[in-house]
DNA sequence: ATTGAAACCCACTTTAA
DNA sequence: TTAAAGTGGGTTTCAAT
């Protein structure tokens, strides 16, 4: 566990950086008035601490035939089963998101479905059928989402603690 | 509206570039055996249908210090005050995704915020005080995500209906 | 719709401060 | 921690198929 200083600079890459991954380095220096090794050197700590985990490019589910989305909460039998579970749940390639939760559900998953009994279909045929699984509870949500966006830098906090993942 | 095809290519281009919007179009080039300038106008055309929306560089929300997370349901007043609510929640930096729901709730949000408190300030200080949302029901996920991915391209249909917005 | 070549631009490393 | 310079490689365009 280290200690890690965010400044203002760290904050304008992870700004440009954050929408348009495609962005030249350089060009985010020349908007920085830093030179382009400074941006790189900058980019490659914010990946060793993990503070960036990746880039990807983003594809509409809606255009590609998904037109359904649906919030699942899930209750455990036993919540020694979570990680057996949680095993299960990366073996449907529908799921795309998987949380653990407290409160009513003990997981909390996301599930993109072509229509609505594509959605019944994987949650009968294969989500309450894993075991440990004992009660699921759909919040369908549907066309496309309205927005969605990352959170803004501007609300990160300037000092943070990290996992330092250097090598 | 236009019927758009999607084929091997394609999609394995999308899978290469969704995992990592870094990567150099000539290794996918070299990966798919075409040259880089078919990758290229592949990508290109995946742009101006919008089957691709974008790219984007992932912040880990947990080590700039959001450790909590939660999805809210809301149920509006009136279903006439929607997109009135949905701007006043764009005003509301934590809400990083926003939903139109059928069922229980008219809408679906999702929220990071720093602690508990902070998400309960959130919910009583911006989101309850918005006019046209009823009641809200907040679902808390807590720590990190266990996972999150991009929906498999081996799912996706091959002959897709877009809305063609090439210039 | 795909190619190869050309021109331009960028990424990354090294150097030095 | 930063900047400057060099090289190898990537991006993009174009004529041709």
């Amino acid at each position: 566990m280290a200690q890690h200083q965010i400044d203002r600079l760290d904050k304008k890459i992870l700004q440009l950086i954050s929408q348009d991954a495609r962005i030249p380095f350089l060009e985010v220096a020349r908007e920085c008035n830093v030179s382009g090794a400074a941006i790189h050197q900058r980019i490659q700590k914010l990946r060793n601490t993990g503070i960036i985990k990746g880039s990807e490019f983003v594809v509409d589910t809606y255009k590609v035939g998904f037109q359904t989305c649906a919030y699942i909460g899930i209750t455990l039998s036993d919540i020694k089963m979570f990680n057996a579970v949680v095993e299960e749940l990366k073996k449907v390639p529908e799921v795309v998101e998987c949380h653990y939760a407290t409160g009513k559900y003990s997981m909390f998953v996301k599930i993109y479905a072509k229509d609505n009994r594509h959605l019944l279909q994987i949650i009968l045929e294969h989500l309450t059928l894993i075991p440990g699984i004992a009660h699921t509870e759909t919040f369908q949500i549907s066309l496309d989402e309205i927005f969605r966006r990352q959170l803004s830098v501007f609300e990160i906090e300037s000092t943070i603690d990290v996992i330092d993942e250097e090598e």
